[in-house]
DNA sequence: CGTCGGATGGACTCCAAGGTCCCGTTCTCG
DNA sequence: CGAGAACGGGACCTTGGAGTCCATCCGACG
């Protein structure tokens, strides 16, 4: 699933193409398994048995379970951040967020609502007990509203949104709708709340288009 | 603190005052612990300690700590709409949300954007974990979506909002937007995101108004 | 083709946290 | 005021999960 090294090793003396191969198994499952279940509702045994490893790996791999939630933040960050560069960094107009917003909404409902973004779903639990992994995400995030900003100022550039539109505050009030409509949608198992959370922020930001009838929110 | 008994116990023979003080005692404590260490990071005996009280008095009151989780969410749940009632049922007008929300943020600023939403912290990690709590944490979700649109609905009827405004989606995108924003003034430790993300709900909101400069949005 | 260090399997230890139990105290009601 | 039930303290049991250790395997390189 993930052969480019998406999240880099710690550095270690040597580190052989097996090892790397091991390393990315138990981050995948530990993916898996933390975005299911949870971070700490989910044991080391899990993802030991879900990667076919076994403990020593685990500890070979990783100082703890510490370090393999620091790791594991590292690796879904640039894994949202790669999927996200693709379909952001040629952003140029309105209809391109309403297609990303179409994929984000389709992507949520193939499993009804639930799970949640893999980013805001570990904030939660981690940013009052590991202030590592809470800057770490708090960055990432950062990071992804910046992709959509660097999208608005281009449109703002070439004529298409209006002089006084704010980028940034969009971008943040779009990546909250985002983040607000997953975890109701979460929580009423429907995608039907990011649907219409997504809608009122698509419609804020057409309001700063220069021609505010382009083209209809969908 | 909570000297009025907001959630109703569990239906039991007989229970005395002490009993009932008890049993809040247990939930306040378990109250404030979940919400700054999370629900499963927070161990009976830290709940037991900071209550006061004793394990056998836990098991009292609930059968495990699953109970007493899904009590919390009850309790908490009625904390939430009792104080949201409070501030909702009034309202009227637009000046009327720009005070609640001057209210949320002004909460939320005192502890820097940490802890969050009570209920949304748990949602994500109660969600996919106990479906009886993630369907007690929607209706109440839904039921606080309800005091806005409620108050919605009077600014329409009273002819400040136009008829194409749509209550309900307007609520549930507010929602989505403070969810959304204690999510992510949580990950910055910072309030100012969630301030963005209920502004941009309010403008969205103030798009509606039949006279859009009613007044300004602070 | 031998050897050395990384990679691996899996048994083992240890402890924390959930849950049980027993016995004493206090309340309530007839 | 006596019986029985709710209330309370805290020792104890049990389990599961984090973390350790060591023998073995593999593979790269001289």
């Amino acid at each position: 699933m993930s052969d480019e090294q998406v999240a880099a090793p710690t550095n270690r003396r040597r580190i052989s193409q097996r090892g790397i191969a091991t390393r990315d198994r138990i981050l995948e499952a530990a993916n898996l398994l933390m975005l299911v279940r949870g971070v700490n509702a989910t044991t080391l045994d899990d993802i030991r048995e879900a990667s076919q490893t076994s403990k020593s790996q685990l500890y070979h791999h990783f100082a703890d379970k510490q370090e393999l939630v620091r790791a594991l933040v590292r690796y879904r960050g640039a894994l949202v951040l790669q999927r996200e560069r693709a379909g952001l960094e040629r952003l140029r107009s309105f209809s391109g967020l309403v297609r990303w917003r179409n994929a984000l909404v389709q992507a949520n409902s193939l499993n009804n609502g639930k799970y949640g973004c893999g980013l805001g779903s570990m904030t939660l639990e981690l940013s009052d007990q590991d202030e590592q992994a809470r800057s770490a995400l708090s960055e990432t995030f950062a990071a992804w509203e910046r992709l959509i900003s660097d999208g608005l100022h281009r449109m703002r550039d070439s004529g298409l949104l209006r002089q006084d539109a704010d980028p940034e505050k969009l971008a943040t009030g779009l990546m909250a709708a985002l983040q607000g409509g997953y975890l109701l949608a979460n929580a009423a198992h429907n995608v039907a709340p990011m649907e219409v959370a997504l809608d009122m922020a698509l419609e804020h930001i057409r309001s700063f288009l220069v021609q505010p009838s382009e083209e209809p929110t969908r």
